[in-house]
DNA sequence: CACCATAGTTCAAGTTGCAAAGTAATTTTC
DNA sequence: GAAAATTACTTTGCAACTTGAACTATGGTG
């Protein structure tokens, strides 16, 4: 059975690249990988709770928490109560993030789509029926509340910039107390 | 609709499905995530040194150090001085090990090998020509000694010089205090 | 109102990851 | 043949990720 392993080899090669690259490529953005995939999340969605982001990344909420208030700290999301709710809390991205997000493509996307649109019909379409076959064999049960992620645009066709990464990473950060924590504190 | 929305959502859900499942089952090892695949690798290759662990992972030299010598100390794998090169250290899985990884199966494997083996002949080889190919899209072709990728970008200050050379250092009666036991994970 | 459930936050503790500095052995250079 | 450079690895200090447990606030029920 070499091709299974020939398929186990070229998911786990599929996997790697994927996260190394996605690691640079928050690392040019002054993220780490973790805070960029949030705001992605975010920035997709266009309005959601930190519960729908924890389930949607399979991390508890405790950790979506601590992630959100670094990116509340940088100016990248900002929070707001609820009205219909107040025990929930609406994300939403800022200018300064929806830069961020523009600036750091999705790992996937900077890489896979220009070749992948390279490809002559017939070959895309054997790729997508394929992946999504393989998708299938994996995920099959746990498809999770998540509707899967919209994808979509978020800049793709972008090609272009990148040009200067803006870079800042050592930004002291933390200490912000709460600012912008409207709830307790009072 | 848009072909390429649809691999890059099926290649999402595979590395999703993936991450999180591996997650568990380490899990259910005892064992965390980089720990298990540390393990795997080790375990796949019979004998190496920490260098070719490390840049199979795509992690510096010190972070397998530290991954290391916790495995080791939960005795499930070996560390020895190479008899050829004083500076490396050859690495072998215990039968403790050896058992670990039994226990827990690769993260891809368990779900996905009954199931790719119950494809006909003609779409397993299509799966694995499509695997491929997208495995080569993604990781420029090459792993360790990655010629860089071009595209355009990047301060990837690579880290990991590794190569293949020995060193040494005693093995054993290291490790002070440091407690065998691995917290349990509910 | 008492009670439980839900949504988030905080805290303590463990893990991962890395750069920088250090150690030891091997190889190169003069 | 000894200093200098290289290689392999370990340590250390720091920043980040992750989670369980405990806690706050709010919403819903009986």
């Amino acid at each position: 059975m070499d091709r299974t392993d020939d398929s186990l080899i070229a998911l786990r090669r599929i996997l790697r690249a994927t996260e190394l690259y996605g690691r640079d490529l928050a690392r040019d953005a002054g993220l780490t990988a973790v805070q960029l995939r949030v705001l992605q999340i975010v920035a997709e969605r266009g309005s959601c709770h930190p519960s729908d982001v924890a389930s949607q990344m399979g991390v508890s909420q405790a950790t979506i928490s601590v992630l959100i208030k670094k990116l509340v700290s940088y100016g990248l999301i900002a929070r707001q109560i609820s009205a219909t709710d107040r025990r929930q809390v609406d994300l939403s991205i800022t200018s300064a993030g929806r830069e961020k997000v523009a600036v750091a493509p999705d790992a996937l996307q900077q890489k896979y789509v220009a070749q992948f649109e390279g490809l002559p019909e017939w070959e895309q379409a054997m790729v997508v029926s394929v992946l999504e076959r393989v998708a299938g064999m994996l995920d099959a049960g746990d498809i999770d509340a998540a509707p899967v992620l919209a994808v979509g645009e978020i800049t793709r066709h972008n090609g272009a910039g990148q040009g200067a990464p803006t870079s800042e990473r050592e930004r002291s950060a933390d200490v912000p107390e709460d600012q912008a924590d409207q709830r307790k504190a009072s």
